[in-house]
DNA sequence: TCACAAGTGTGACCTACCTCACATCAACAA
DNA sequence: TTGTTGATGTGAGGTAGGTCACACTTGTGA
């Protein structure tokens, strides 16, 4: 079975058919480390779902700091969700970590496909509402827990995240600095 | 016109039938200062949208320090999420700042709803959308500025807050110290 | 294959913010 | 009215985590 369809039937279940005509709306694409499928200031008309490889969703601030909001890897779902959804310039860029393997669906499609197609409208609002809880729990984490729980907790939560992504960026999504991290372990 | 209808207008356009058809699946509730409408621990079946007054959703972390996610005020909607969507115990309380007046819907009229009225999905999809967009930006908030900063943030987009809430919420939900935060403005 | 950039560890020092303590003042119930 | 509780300000001193500097190792592209 494509790995797509057995990412959406977690949420909704799909016929062959109904799989074949959510599939003709996507697109494939392969990126190369170091190659962004989203960059700053990009009008951003695409949204990605990683068949295989690593990306990170980040930006600089103003004093030059590097902030990552998201890792995605093999499953997720990545695009920067403001621009997507609001129609405005991207704020963040997203750039590849590893060669990867991407499917992709335009805004038009993803439209498309949400108002004709009950059940994928519902995929995608679990996965809003999914997107939504997480990003409270991190939230959350940051007001209440010191840099060496948050570090524990996204030890626990993905465990080859350290060996796939370099400490800097684990630092860099932490919110410390990576000497910081760097003494969390040793 | 009904505040709710003004509401839900924003986003997906309803006929006076609709609404009316909406308006069947919700019910009024007054509460006074003080009042729960979600405790930690509770089967939450309950959403609320705010009529009028003002909440908090929070929790006490093991050390017994209050953290507060979320004010609610008029227009907003509020519960625990995760357990509402999930159908879990809720982890967090919410109570009433103010004497509020509510309406709420149950976990099935909801799902009735959305289920047969497409409009109503999408409707619910983008205040879910818009709301990981928002709780994306508090994590973005959390990891660059400094207290100052978020605090200078937190008044300009809601200048009310302040006469409305006691300070030391507004130290909960920036993530300071009280004293810290009477310092920033002193 | 080699040169240069990137990743990582660690010491020395600094600072934003925390905790604890106490004082004042407003709100409110008996 | 008055006692109690909550809201707020402010001083003193402590600490988690930041910054800067340097050393060593590990890619990786021409």
């Amino acid at each position: 079975m494509h790995p797509l369809k057995t990412h959406i039937d977690e949420i909704v279940e799909l016929t062959d058919e109904e799989f074949e005509h959510v599939m003709g709306h996507f697109r494939a694409v392969k990126k190369r480390k170091h190659q962004f499928i989203v960059q700053e200031g990009d009008l951003v008309n695409k949204e990605f779902w990683v068949l295989k490889g690593c990306l990170k969703s980040y930006f600089f601030d103003d004093t030059g700091k590097e902030h990552i909001l998201q890792f995605a890897m093999e499953n997720w779902w990545v695009t920067d969700y403001d621009a997507f959804v609001n129609r405005t310039r991207a704020r963040t860029s997203v750039d590849c970590l590893e060669d990867c393997e991407l499917l992709y669906i335009t805004y038009e499609d993803r439209e498309k496909l949400t108002s004709t197609m009950h059940k994928m409208e519902r995929f995608w609002a679990k996965k809003s509402k999914a997107g939504y809880i997480a990003m409270q729990n991190r939230v959350l984490s940051l007001l209440q827990n010191p840099a060496k729980e948050r570090y524990e907790m996204l030890l626990n939560q993905y465990p080859h995240l350290f060996q796939r992504v370099p400490k800097k960026l684990i630092a860099a999504y932490l919110g410390v600095s990576r000497e910081t991290l760097s003494r969390l372990y040793s």
